[in-house]
Parts: C-alpha cells; structure tokens; sequence
DNA sequence: AGTGAAAGGTTGCTGGC
DNA sequence: GCCAGCAACCTTTCACT
C-alpha cells in the first residue's frame, strides 16, 4: 500500500507542516508532481485524513483537562452504540475511546475551569446512556502532545 | 485579549479546516484583511500554534493504541524533569501529561502491534528515570479523536 | 477597527514528455 | 518519474469609511 518514498512524504509532512509541495518533494527526493499525486493518492485512500489547526486551549479561556475512565451498566450492542452516539454530541468530550480493564471508555475532557468541569460531569456526562462508575483524573502539564505519529 | 470576532475565527478555522481567509472571514462575518490580521495576530500571540497533518494510524502500520498510567518513585522537580526529558525523546509516546492521583503521568503509546508494544514497555518504557508502578490499558477502537476544542 | 481593490509571488493542479 | 504552464490563492500594501 505506502512504499518507501511515501512514508518520507508522510515524515516531511509531520515535520515541515507549512513547507509547499515543492519543499515536501524535496525532502521525500522527487520534485512537486509526483509528490503532489502522492499525497492526493493518500488522501483519497484515507492515509492522510486532513489538516487541523491546533489552538492554545488556555488562550480560549479552557484551562481545564480532565481524563474520565467510564463504565457502562449494560455491555450488548445497542448500549455502547447509544453512549457513543450521545458522547459524540458533546463538544467538550474531545477523546474518546473504548478500551481493555477495569472501564469501557476512556475519555478526554475540556473544559474553561473546574467549576464548569463539575457542571459537566453532573449535568451531562452523567446523564448519557447507560453510563455507570466514572474515575476522573485531572490534567496538571501538558507535557508532550503534538499529534506526531511514530513513522 | 480575544474578542467574539476572534473566537468567530477560530470556530470557521476548526469547522472549514481547508477553507481559504475569505471564506473564513465570511464566516466570521468580516472581510479577508481584517480576517488575515487578526489570524496572524493570533499565530504571533501564540493562541494558533499551528497546522499539523492528519493521519490514520492504521494504514500507516500503527494498530495499537495503549494509555499506559505511570508512577515515579521519587516526585522531586529533577526526577519529573528527567523522567519527561527522555520520554518526550521516545516517539512512540504520542502524549503526556502530568496528572493527579494515584499515577503521576498518563501516556499514549502508539506501535505498530502488540509485541511491539511489549518491546517497548520492557527495554523503554521501564528504563525510563524514575519509573515505578505502572498500568496499561489497551484502546480497542478510536470513537472520536478530532482534536476539535468546544470553543 | 472595518471595507475594497490591486500587485506580486507562491502554490496547487493539469497537461505532455 | 520530470518539465512547462495556467489558474487560484495568499500576502502585503494602499486609499478610504
């Protein structure tokens, strides 16, 4: 599926996110055309999903990161479709995913401070279906997160 | 610091990732040179951090997703100063945050399969300054991860 | 602080080789 | 894979509200 010369794409891509084409081709070692085919070959198969512009959460007034491991009290399909569906829903769910252990999901949760936080957790997060025990683990430091993939 | 205008902005930027200034600035309901001013204003003030390219993890061969909670055995600012130097230096280690409770870093750790992961955990993960206790839980599937922030 | 217009350079994209 | 060329976009500036 992806060749040599396509993960050196995919590696200039993560490292120079504003270099051109051009730029980008040059670090793969083929000129713009083809690197520009490559990459549109690589979107259309999903390999590239987009580009995404990262904010300064705290700059937004979110100072609040917490993650929330959440069990449901039913396991069958339907359950886990209707929790999914209705967590896809909330804007401050950022993460989400279903996971091995002790809980079912694991989510990422963005919020302006710890008052709204409280707010969340008791006004939505515990309303959506079918959802049991929840453990929250609040974020102190972001220290590392920048979407970079080990190519 | 930031105004509705703004915020306006930064909405359009997160909806209409691949969207031109005007049409952000329609968007925003002002024309394209105020809209590029103040983006640029936000990229210098550090509220844009940037674009980053987005990818599917599977096609490029990385099937494991794991949030792997670890203790340091010591909490002094030169033991966390450490431990967080040589893990931001580990590519695999995608995120990590410093948090509270019982562990004291969450970490998400992308390889290629599980005895990758497992390679990794025994001659990296626990080689790393000051690692204790830690605790791994296996993302079976990726519900929502768009990175969007509930601005 | 906003609009509208315009110039120049760069990029994205399509062809032919 | 490369080269040439075209249309579109971004960047920047200017005059004006």
């Amino acid at each position: 599926m992806l060749d040599a010369t396509d993960l050196r794409i995919l590696r200039a891509l993560q490292d120079l996110p504003e270099a051109s084409i051009e730029e980008v081709g040059r670090a793969a070692g083929i000129s713009h055309t083809p690197c520009w085919r490559r990459i549109r070959r690589m979107q259309e198969e999903g390999v590239i999903r987009g580009r995404a512009y990262q904010f300064d959460p705290k700059a937004i007034g979110l100072g609040i990161t917490v993650i929330t491991m959440t069990k449901l009290d039913r396991h069958d399909e339907a359950a886990l479709g209707a929790f999914e569906r209705e967590a896809g829903k909330l804007a401050e769910i950022v993460e989400c995913y279903l996971v091995t252990g002790a809980y079912d999901y694991a989510l990422k949760i963005v919020t302006r401070d710890m008052e709204a936080f409280e707010t969340f957790l008791k006004t939505r997060l515990s309303n959506l279906p079918h959802v049991g025990d929840m453990h929250s683990t609040v974020v102190m430091r972001r220290v590392k997160d920048d979407g970079r993939l080990p190519i």
